[in-house]
DNA sequence: TATTGTTATACTCTATAACTATA
DNA sequence: TATAGTTATAGAGTATAACAATA
């Protein structure tokens, strides 16, 4: 029994989120990450950051805090930070062969995660949620203008 | 500009929630409370949990965290624990008038929050929207029969 | 023995403040 | 002085394992 459909929409919202996160959490950990690196991974690959404190700001994390994400992610072989010659206050923060391969398996495990989410709708009932989706987002970020 | 729709519904959701549940705990701090007691709270107004494990299992979390955040809830004069006389092995948790006053300004504050969240939507959008994310949760949930 | 809950301990993620290095 | 990043420290939330109390 589906609960009634006078739950407020930020109470289904997070719970819907809480599952799905707690699945794909899970799958990660199998995989030897977490949701923080997996965030940094992606951001280094898909977008051009010019320094940390966009990375930061991409993963949604303080400074200090993906500091501290970089100091074990370095540790552990996935990245490697050295001084831009152009700037030398800005560190580039560069992705190993081993961080490479760890995007490749993450990536793999997200898509898989995905298909597991979509099972059972359409294309359109998809694009449908992510807009109203968007549509919620909207409503709560309090960027007046960019 | 809105992330392209291309974007895997999984990200979308987490991203959404996230930032929706950011607004919410900024809400819930300055009335000086947490997601966790906020939880534990609303289950205890309105659930009938038999014992703490069940409400442990209501809020998501394991029966040690359930402890330790009813230890601070104790402290704060927000519940009192007794045994029960019919099984002593079971702790009522009940709410303190000052956690019921508690629960009651946290409640309006969710309230606000969820009249924000659903700006510029129709009832039936929000219906909707509630529909397919139980139908996303349930896709994730590998609970067989209850 | 099984159930209910607590204690002890530790880990992850996060943040703020103070600091260093560079410009 | 301003900017980029690190270090130091702390706090919240969570979990597992071992334990105590009760049945």
């Amino acid at each position: 029994m589906p609960p009634p459909a006078t739950a407020p929409i930020g109470v289904v919202l997070a719970r819907t989120a809480k599952t799905a996160a707690r699945a794909f959490d899970h799958a990660l950990a199998t995989a030897g990450s977490s949701q923080p690196i997996w965030q940094i991974l992606i951001s280094l690959k898909t977008r051009t950051v010019a320094n940390q404190r966009e990375l930061a700001d991409a993963v949604g994390i303080q400074g200090a805090t993906l500091t501290h994400h970089l100091n074990g992610m370095e540790t552990t072989g996935l990245v490697t930070r050295r001084r831009d010659p152009d700037n030398r206050r800005v560190h580039l923060v560069e992705l190993t062969d081993q961080g490479e391969q760890l995007f490749h398996r993450l990536a793999t495990a997200a898509i898989a995660h995905d298909k597991r989410l979509r099972t059972g709708f359409t294309d359109d009932e998809i694009t449908l949620l992510a807009s109203l989706l968007h549509r919620l987002a909207a409503n709560v970020t309090d960027e007046p203008a960019p």
